[in-house]
RNA sequence: GCGGUGGUAACUCAGUUGGUAGAGUGUCAGCCUUCCAAGCUGAAUGUCGCGAGUUCGAAUCUCGUCCGCCGCUCCA
């Protein structure tokens, strides 16, 4: 049922124009995707909706938009290159994949375990004399445990700096690690997968090597001063920024869900230390405030992380049920000092902010939200797309498929339809009318086939809106107007029709439920 | 990368034991004096993923190859 739903949400964003398969012609590109002309309509308006709800709504929050390349000492900074590498093995046996350096530290806390146990065994032999200091630095079974372990740790680390696979591998023989569920120890090699694109500029670095920033964040961070300085903010502000990152990830799958190519929106938030978790909890709120404006709130839900980023001490996502189950769709960090401290030490310039009120330098904390582009698209796709039954012109059931895009989002807002084409006066004055509204907001004119197929055609791409003229408009300058959920049409003056759907389709309907 | 599965019109799909392709929807042109798809008439569209082989003949059989989807791994 669900699996049908998303197959349906794949061709309907074929078949309509939201979304087509990257390089179709030459077979597809695995994993990236192209914008179609209703697809690129959407996108613009979530990040125009997005954008707005940051900069316009916050005076202390600005935006940039900074380049895809920058300095390759950013990513060493930020601590990419190094952290952003998986070492992967596959068993050839269970057909299993797993990350090397996982399996080599799952055996080292094998070890610690087994000298844990034998200073546990002591002590029960021992009981209240025990000296747990001396017996682990003493007792020959243990030391040769700790010992091993230890030079686990160092050989693992050593491999993983110098990117020595082979070595790896070895490690992995030499332990004799076996795949957890069927015991078998027929490996393959090991693979470094660097999530990080490469690609090269003369003059620069090394050989000239960049990555394609796999996030927008260190833009961010590296200009903190340069807005800081330039819009006069003080402390707490933010800034903001959509655009694309790049991540190769090993398998990209579902849609546009998990992409290579894809598109962020996010905001960070320079606040003072200690004031963190303050600003962390108020944005998991204003965020979630926010998708709850344009998505149904049993759909959403916070999912703590499990395991904390590197540079976080509080992380949260925000969840969407799709089709597929509860994903992330935004993730909230709180990222402390970490990226802001690390450029500092890297670059050498000092990114500090002085606090008039506090009359002292600091490094400021930062409390991130990053909201994935393409997946709140493909979640507002997932929740408007519907296939109801209603009466047709017999009273009889008919289907009609429907995208219940919220009004503010849909890419056409009103379409202009005379009801017969045949009658020349009726297409004159459709196409005045068009010329009309064209000027307020995006529109379509149709006039193929019966008024009734037309509705449905613009029902299907989500047009909140479908402006008719019929005789009567020649005779009192009176359109009906119909709306696409409720399908019910009301009479209205032509002079009307712009202000009537302005006010419903207009971002500001949205804004409003946030402040 | 490995395993599973698939690739026929814009979309969803059929195609029987091999005889050079069909349906529905959609699209386009026209008809219809009156508001919610499935009225009427007509039309266009496919190197049946690609290549090789077997065969008189391949969408169909064989091999290879490319690509998609699902799973494993990853999602900072």
């Amino acid at each position: 049922m669900q699996e049908e739903l998303f197959k349906k949400i794949v061709s309907h964003c074929k078949e309509y124009g939201f979304i087509y398969p990257s390089s179709e012609v030459y077979d597809g590109l695995n994993g990236v995707y192209d914008y179609g002309p209703m697809g690129v309509e959407l996108k613009n308006n979530i990040k125009e909706y997005w954008w707005q709800g940051m900069v316009q709504l916050h005076e202390n929050i600005t935006g940039i938009d900074s380049a895809i390349f920058m300095h390759p000492l950013i990513w060493k900074a930020s601590g990419h290159v190094d952290a952003f590498n998986d070492p992967l093995i596959d068993n050839k046996d269970s057909k299993k994949r797993f990350r090397a350096d996982v399996l080599v530290e799952t055996e080292i806390d094998k070890m610690i375990a087994k000298a844990d146990k034998e200073v546990d065994k002591a002590a029960k032999r021992f009981g209240e004399s025990f000296d747990e200091k001396m017996f682990r630095e003493t007792n020959p079974r243990v030391l040769e445990y700790t010992q091993k372990a230890q030079d686990t740790e160092t050989r693992l680390a050593n491999a993983l700096k110098t990117n020595d696979m082979a070595d790896l591998k070895a490690l992995i023989e030499e332990l004799n690690i076996a795949e957890p569920d069927t015991g078998s120890r027929n490996w393959t090699e090991v693979r470094q997968f660097n999530l990080m694109f490469s690609t090269q500029m003369s003059n620069t670095g090394d050989d000239g090597k960049l990555y394609l920033r796999p996030e927008t964040a260190q833009g961010i961070f590296v200009n903190f001063q340069n807005v800081q300085k330039t819009t006069r903010q003080k402390i707490p502000f933010g800034i903001a920024q959509i655009g694309k990152a790049f991540r190769n990830e090993i398998v990209a799958r579902q849609f546009i869900f998990r992409m290579r190519e894809f598109e962020q929106m996010e905001m960070q938030f320079f606040v003072r230390p200690g004031t963190e978790m303050d600003w962390y909890n108020t944005w998991k709120e204003r965020r979630m405030a926010w998708h709850r404006s344009i998505t149904p709130a049993e759909k959403l839900r916070f999912k703590d992380h499990d395991n904390l980023a590197h540079y976080a001490n509080a992380a949260v996502d925000i969840q969407f049920e799709f089709p597929f189950g509860f994903k992330e769709l935004e993730g909230i960090h709180s990222r402390t000092d970490f990226d802001l401290k690390s450029h500092s030490e890297l670059s050498g310039k000092k990114l500090q902010f002085f606090d008039p009120e506090l009359n002292e330098h600091y490094i400021p904390y930062v409390v991130e939200t990053s909201v994935g582009c393409d997946r709140l698209f493909l979640s507002v796709l997932s929740n408007a797309l519907i296939e109801e039954s209603v009466p047709d012109a017999q009273g009889e059931d008919s289907s009609r498929t429907v995208l219940k895009i919220p009004p503010a989002l849909a890419p056409v807002k009103c379409a202009v339809l005379p009801l017969l084409k045949n009658k020349e006066e009726l297409v004159d004055k459709a196409r005045s009318v068009f010329d009309k509204l064209k000027l307020h907001f995006l529109c379509q004119y149709d006039e193929k086939d019966a008024v009734g197929r037309r509705y449905r055609r613009q029902d299907a791409i989500g047009t909140p809106y479908c402006v008719t003229i019929d005789f009567q408009t020649l005779e009192d300058n009176t359109v009906t107007i119909r709306e696409r959920d409720s399908m019910e049409q009301t009479r209205v003056s032509i002079d009307e029709v712009a202000g009537i759907v302005s006010e419903k389709t207009d971002l500001s309907s949205l804004l409003e439920k946030l402040v």
